[in-house]
DNA sequence: TGAGTCATGTAAGTTGTTACATGATTAC
DNA sequence: GTAATCATGTAACAACTTACATGACTCA
């Protein structure tokens, strides 16, 4: 179900096509939701039906048509209604490097420390990009009135990939100290 | 796949019930991974099939029965082909609380606030129990030779939280500020 | 010549979740 | 008496992943 109130919570800010979401996933969502994009399709039918959204088709001329998707007064009573009155859930993480981290006893130290370096350089750029994506959006820190709630956990993105770094600095450490043994 | 080598890598140090793993899904693998008891059990029972474990009934005369599992050379050598030659796949995160913080211009400040004391106290509490834990296990940062794994992600886990709660102290004097205006 | 963008989807398969079931024992 | 622990699972359903499909256009 939060994959739907994922989706009308950016439809609640802005008319979006299934493609636009789609990006709009990969660029700020990603902080702290994954979806794909058949996923997100299979989704916005589903809502309409429902009556949460409603949809027009556009014609383009050199381009496929598309679908605008806005979000109903049924579609924002039922988001308000989830962030307000439902609990919770705890947040699921599924990381394949940690899992491999768990199980470095097994394999040759220099061989653990290239899975960090890589690790390192896959969050190395993931931050600049998140600085870069909010110096430009939020430029000192100031955010429009429908802006708050990305302001927010783009500041977290940063924090989470900073803290991955240090981490992998100080675990790269310790496996030198015992390679050294 | 990964529920799989999750489970073969805790089988490689010790033999264990599904119970027992369900367990030490709660304690340790909590930091990167997570499963419910019945997707563990169906996966024991696939890869026994598949004869990368096995397991031998023990009879209790209080207690139900329990089956405990041993990994195969097999399934070691397909965990140590998996750790070495797999691609690792990209981290999956799925937060409830950070999906609702994106939408918080849409509630009021004061019931923002609220869902972010919450979850410090949450935090709070993992960041202890992982401390702990991680003291008891890895005296002044002491490990066994088949723990290092565990000491790593351990560590992964008092950073990722203190990291949380750092990100929730901003949070909530952003919104103060906020507030106030 | 091949990769990437725009734009939408179907189908099949794999994972993950929830509810239910058993039944004795121990702790509050 | 109510809940938790020990220990294992089935069944049904929901969510997610992967592979495939279309087809014009642009950039190196």
């Amino acid at each position: 179900m939060a994959l739907r109130y994922a989706l009308l919570g950016l439809l609640a800010k802005n008319e979006a096509t299934g493609y636009e979401l789609t990006q709009q996933f990969k660029e700020t969502v990603i902080h702290f939701w994954t979806a794909h994009h058949t996923q997100i399709y299979r989704e916005l039918l589903k809502m309409e039906e429902e009556g949460l959204t409603h949809s027009k088709t556009v014609q383009q001329s050199d381009y496929p048509d598309k679908k605008i998707y806005t979000i109903t007064d049924k579609g924002f009573a039922q988001l308000l209604e989830w962030m307000l009155n439902k609990p919770v859930n705890v947040p699921k993480l599924k990381d394949d490097l940690l899992l491999r981290v768990s199980m470095f006893h097994f394999i040759p130290t220099e061989r653990a420390i290239d899975f960090l370096e890589k690790s390192k350089e896959h969050h190395q750029m993931g931050l600049m990009m998140t600085k870069k994506w909010q110096e430009e959006n939020f430029p000192k820190g100031t955010y429009g009135e429908n802006e708050l709630g990305e302001y927010l956990t783009s500041e977290f993105g940063i924090r989470y990939m900073e803290s991955w770094l240090s981490w992998c600095n100080w675990a790269i450490k310790v496996l030198k100290k015992k390679g050294e043994s």
